[in-house]
Formats: C-alpha cells, structure tokens, sequence
DNA sequence: CAATAAATATGACATCAATCATATAAAATG
DNA sequence: CATTTTATATGATTGATGTCATATTTATTG
C-alpha cells in the first residue's frame, strides 16, 4: 500500500470505478492526479504503431501508477489500461505535492519507490539487451518472486501469461512458450497444467 | 548541476582523482556513499559474463550517480567506471540523507532526476522491445539532442562513438553502423568523416 | 457439463541481425 | 609528420528468433 487510502480521502481524493479495457491515461497526454489502484488489475503499457502493446508494468491493488508527471511535470510515459473492473482512487496533483511536502517521510517513501522502479529497468535493460530468452524470463521470474509481485505467494505460481511476459520482454508467445518448456525440462522452474512454478 | 559543489563541501564531502579505466564502484556492492561528478567522464555499465557491457548512462560533469542505492537500500545496480581521467565528489550516504531532510527543495529534485531517469528507461525498453535498429538509435538520439546529452549543442555533433551506442541498446557495433549509413542515406541524420549530426 | 473461448504447444520456414573477415579512414602519439 | 591505434565501413555467411499454420490443452460460460 503506497498511501493510506483514509490519508488520501482526507485530502480530497476521489474513488472511481474503470471497466475491463478501460483507458484510465494515455500515453503522451499531460497530467493532473496522483493515481493509486484499491481493487482489480492496471496494465500500464506502450503501444507502438503496429498496435503491439509493450508491458512496463503490472499495476496490482494497493500500487501507485502515473506518478512520474507529479514530479517531472513531462506527459504520462506509458497508458494505463484496466485489465478487469476496477477501482482506483485519484488525488489532484496540487494536494498530492502539498501532501509530500508536509510528510517529508511519505516523501522518501516515494523516492524509494522510484529508486525500485528505476532499478528494475536497470535489470531489464541490461537483460534484454543481451538477447537471450531464458536469462531474460529467468531474471525476470526471479525479480517478481523477490518483491513478490504477479506471483501467488506460497506456491509460487506465476500470475503472468506467457503473452504477458511476452509483453515485457519484446519477445513473441511462441519463444517464450518454447524456452519456459526447455526450462522446464532443464528443471529452472515447474509448468503442470499450463501454469508455472517457480 | 545536481546539488551545488560548496554545499557538498559544507557537509563534509571530499574530492577524489580517478584514472581513465579505474572503477569507482562496483555493480553488486554495498553503497554508502552519495557521488557527482566534477570534471572528465564516466559509464555507469553492467558487465556480463562475457565480459560485454551494457551502458546505462554516460555521466557527464554535474551528474549525480550511484545514487539508487541511498533511496531503496539495495546494492549498486551497475558499476561506474571512468572513461578518462576524472574527478568525482562524494559525500557519505547519512550527510546527503539529512541533507535532503533539512532541504525538501533538493529532495524535490532528486525526486524529478530520478522520474527523469526512469522515463528515459521507460523510453528506452519500449524502443529496444520494437526490435527495429533504426528506430531504436533514432529514439535515443531524440533523447540526447533534447536533453542536450551526449550532444555537443549548437552544432548538434553526437558524442558517441558507434561502440557506444551499440553497448547502450544491446545492438552489435556493425549494426549500428550500417544503420546509421542509411539513416544518413535516407536524410534522417547527417554524417561527414565518420562524425554524425543530427 | 456441454460448448465456447483462451492459452499453450509444436512444426516448418523465412528473415534480419550476429558473426567473422578484412579494408579503409580518422585520431592519437612520439 | 610518420607511425600506431582506434573507429568506421562493408561483404559473406550463419543462426536464432520471428512468422505462420494448426493442434491440443485448460479455463470460462450459459
């Protein structure tokens, strides 16, 4: 949870509700609120011309997302569409600048949470860059199982398509679909039934 | 310029001679320290098993670095290494903490460096998972001439050696010069003894 | 639980960038 | 300014991943 939903309300944030494949922001559109996701699932994603979408990240319940316009005052970087129904809270950039500005904690708690981010770009980056499909799946698989994120915590189980990790990595379905069945039969992770163990 | 050099020095921040070649810090290691750079040039770069480096950032005078792990208290997620003879400026780690505590202005542009970074990465993976070489060099060169990066402005010349830019997007050095003969070809960049404008 | 939709699986083939080799041009050095 | 080093250039070949087609399994829905 990134802020306290009651801390948000108290400052004027506002509850709305998006349906399956909603656009909540688009890409390159300029920005006015703080977004943080209460209930469903986000993608936030960059679509190229081709209509090919590119995953930057998984927006899951309790996350914040668009934040980088409140500090950089450039465009939103990527669109923000719901996967399923959801429920997000928005708070208007002047408060939400206000805000930070009286908790200089919840400040750092935000320059923390942008360090994380950056830094998995870092690892992706350097990942992707070096063209080879399961050190990529397998650095990614590893960083979602360390921070907990699109993972059933207890078992394991990746929550990600192979389309969704596709997505993430610039690689088709069929590649990630042909390397995850060698790591399998490498034994790097566990696919029974379809679903993905790691 | 990120924090001013007599304020640093205030707070008890030291100058340091590095020799072309010689780490400054390396990827994986704990971090207490805060560091910019005063004169010459630094890579901040992953290096992979082959020894292949992956550039994450060339670090010009004024630019701050290494600076994630003072946020998010992880490792070092790349290494900086000096490209020539440099001289950085460090200050420990719980200086630049209190620091920004007694100065949200500063933490405000940390705050806006670092959504700076992650939106140049954001930028970055979307164009590297397009799979298009033109594109992607494109791409970053956009970047650079608009952040005056890498550019040495007014005659637009591009800093970067083809290497460079190879290392910076995963690419292999012949790529990034047939690529950029054509772009040159097709008018999209200028080049005139080996040097490229854009 | 039958029917439909979505996700995974797998083969065949094509393509673009990697690789390797070598040449030439530009920059650095004594 | 001659020599060495570094960067750019370009051809030939290879190989990995993309593409397309189709089958099968798993999940969803009425």
């Amino acid at each position: 949870m990134m802020i306290d939903i009651n801390t948000l309300l108290a400052w004027g944030a506002a509850y709305k509700k998006v349906s399956a494949g909603e656009i909540i922001f688009k890409e390159g559109t300029c920005s006015s609120f703080y977004f943080q996701l209460v209930s469903g699932l986000v993608r936030w994603v960059n679509t190229n011309e081709d209509g090919k979408e590119f995953i930057q990240t998984i927006v899951e319940p309790g996350d914040s997302f668009g934040e980088m316009p409140m500090f950089d005052d450039e465009p939103f970087a990527a669109s923000a569409i719901a996967n399923e129904h959801s429920v997000i809270i928005r708070l208007h950039k002047s408060s939400f600048l206000q805000l930070l500005k009286e908790t200089p904690e919840l400040h750092f708690a935000f320059t923390r949470l942008l360090s994380q981010r950056l830094r998995f770009k870092f690892i992706l980056l350097k990942e992707l860059a070096n063209h080879n499909p399961e050190q990529s799946i397998s650095s990614l698989l590893n960083y979602f199982k360390q921070t907990q994120k699109n993972i059933s915590i207890g078992c394991n189980q990746v929550k990600l398509t192979r389309q969704q990790i596709a997505d993430m990595t610039g690689m088709r379905v069929e590649t990630v679909i042909r390397t995850m069945r060698n790591m399998h039969t490498s034994g790097s992770l566990k696919i029974n039934k379809g679903k993905v163990y790691c």
